[in-house]
DNA sequence: TTTGTATAATTGTCTATACAAAGTAATTAT
DNA sequence: ATAATTACTTTGTATAGACAATTATACAAA
């Protein structure tokens, strides 16, 4: 029997359910009538109105279509049965280093899953990350790759804590922020510019120079990592021959450390530049200053970014797969797969161009 | 009364109008529990099923929430009264060429009206870009951005169509569709290329290699502006020195063509190369052939990428304002504002740096 | 060929009634 | 004072029956 009147679940309910099963099962095809209220009123035992409420209900979630004096009828299996995952992803900015290759990771990852990927660029600055952050959570995403801006540390983590609030997965690419428990993927910063500057040290080079911003986690690790090499190799750290940034990269800014450092008279032989950007910074200033490249000067840089006609010795950053691992990250969340939190750590290579020369 | 018997109107929708005017005005508000079921029995005269009935639509329609044993209450006025806008972005990589700007510039302004953008990489293929026209479909995107794929005119048409058939509104960026009458933002492609051939022409060259893909709208124009340059100057077009390729860029090709072209015997003296890429790989090719840059060859490419070292001559193409322009597009269709297609075609500049070198 | 009419089938609207289940609030027992 | 009981209110489930509105079909009339 169809219904069972001693059950202790309300018998439209059985009668929905039976009616879904039979849809489901291919007992009922697509645009297929199905039996009339009357009918059913024979085949349940139930009245009318019982098997009205069913129906109605079924009506009401897309299952049916009731026609009058037709008969009610099985609707199309209905659009997007799973639903869409749509997830943030907040740059400095989609036209600068590293972001438009972090993206294609990403965007590649998530249409592997039919996932959509939202762009958003921040410049940097809090303000535009905040917007952004506000934009995604009226769009309902369901998970957000967050690469933090050069902001404070607290305002990066109040933009993080806006996510957290919806229950909205954060993944932190690239950069991390102190003293929050999160989903991080990111290179082996200090490794890379330990085997880099030691690099520089078996090439001859005493005298390296090192320019960064000391407000990312990512080139405050590098700079560990050079000062680490150094004390290994027994040299001594020279602070006057370091430049250490606080605020973000700016062309014209580093061109003056540029310029401040190749003046100086304790000649240095190598410079070891916070990234990729910076190494260009250099070579074009010196370059502006007579200084023949690489003969005068070594310059290693750290990313791998593509500068076709400089051949720069670099770290390379394996970003793509950076982008890769962060959607992989925020699906497993979405998934709710794993507990803890986890921090993905990916290996960076040495890639030898033209730019270092041995010293004599 | 409440409820007029006579009318054809149902009395259960009577009611129905009626709750939801009270809501509406303020009579029960938020939070407030409405008259039980039995009161409004007595209230109106009708039957208590006939009283479920409406109370039950207001339920289904999410203005009221019913609870077992306390009544019926008016729920909070729901989220999102203004629907978010979603604008997809299909072009060939967002790795590449002018892609990031173009990102950048939709994003920018898609920002500006608090819209979001889904960024697609189609790698120039038919069927990524079909698989993401699908995924933006499913998302239910109010607009698409796109730039047509290498793959030949009817299969970008039947994309164009996807979009078409769920009346969503579709810009054409940079490149075209023959024969398909659609929003486009573009640049003056045919007097850009008009204007730089001119100006080598005026340089003193007259053997002017041409190197193109013959398959994007955009290259065609540039190619029959370079022709027609030269034959207001009164100079000979010769086929042998134009490389028309029949497919998207590709690295190892046009390498092979750079070579082929450089090996000839009739000594050309500039190269007009389809797009910044084209005269990079130009550049690279002459100068492993030995030849010197620019005594020996005058390079001048189309788009104004940001080659870091390479300071060349080329036709700056507003791509920002591309980003732009396209989304105001996309707009105005939502909203509705405008009939009949329009075609935006903004003017690109000539960036005169050091790849061309006056012919004696 | 078109238009009108009758009829059957089916869903839509509505009334009247009964008991169940889930809460609240007052009362009673401990 | 606390816990258990009871009464009451309100929505949830279910039955039985009546008539209205809409559609398809067949047949008749213009």
């Amino acid at each position: 029997m169809i219904i069972d009147k001693s059950s202790p679940i309300p018998q439209y309910f059985q009668l929905q359910t039976w009616l879904k099963e039979q849809i489901h099962h291919g007992v009922f095809k697509v645009e297929d009538k199905i039996p009339t209220e009357e009918e059913l009123v024979q085949l349940t035992g139930l009245a009318r109105a019982t098997v009205r409420q069913a129906i109605q209900n079924l009506t009401n979630m897309g299952y049916l279509v009731r026609k009058k004096g037709l008969g009610t009828f099985v609707t199309k299996p209905n659009i997007s049965p799973q639903k869409q995952v749509i997830i943030g992803l907040i740059v400095p900015d989609i036209r600068s280093g590293y972001a438009p290759e972090l993206a294609r990771g990403a965007e590649d990852e998530a249409a592997r899953s039919k996932h959509s990927l939202i762009l958003c660029s921040s410049d940097d600055l809090y303000i535009k990350a905040d917007f952004h952050a506000n934009r995604l959570i009226e769009n309902s995403v369901s998970g957000v790759i967050f690469v933090p801006t050069a902001s404070s540390d607290s305002k990066n983590r109040t933009i993080v804590q806006k996510f957290q609030e919806k229950n909205i997965p954060v993944v932190l690419a690239d950069r991390t922020i102190p003293y929050l428990d999160l989903d991080h993927v990111t290179t082996d910063n200090f490794e890379g510019a330990y085997n880099l500057t030691n690099y520089l040290i078996k090439k001859g080079h005493k005298k390296i120079s090192f320019v960064y911003s000391n407000i990312f986690s990512t080139e405050k690790l590098r700079f560990n990592g050079y000062k680490k090499a150094l004390e290994d190799n027994g040299i001594q750290y020279d602070p006057s021959i370091v430049v250490s940034h606080t605020g973000p990269y700016n062309e014209e800014q580093f061109s003056k450390y540029a310029q401040a450092i190749l003046k100086q008279k304790k000649r240095i032989t190598a410079v070891f530049a916070g990234h990729d950007r910076i190494a260009l910074t250099f070579y074009l200033v010196a370059r502006d200053m007579g200084l023949s490249f690489p003969e005068d000067l070594s310059i290693v840089g750290y990313d791998d970014l593509d500068f076709e006609t400089l051949s720069l010795t670099t770290m390379h950053q394996p970003i793509y797969e950076m982008g890769i691992e962060s959607v992989k990250l925020i699906d497993s969340r979405i998934n709710g797969e794993k507990n803890g939190h986890q921090s993905i750590v990916l290996k960076s290579y040495l890639i030898e161009r033209e730019s270092v020369l041995r010293n004599k």
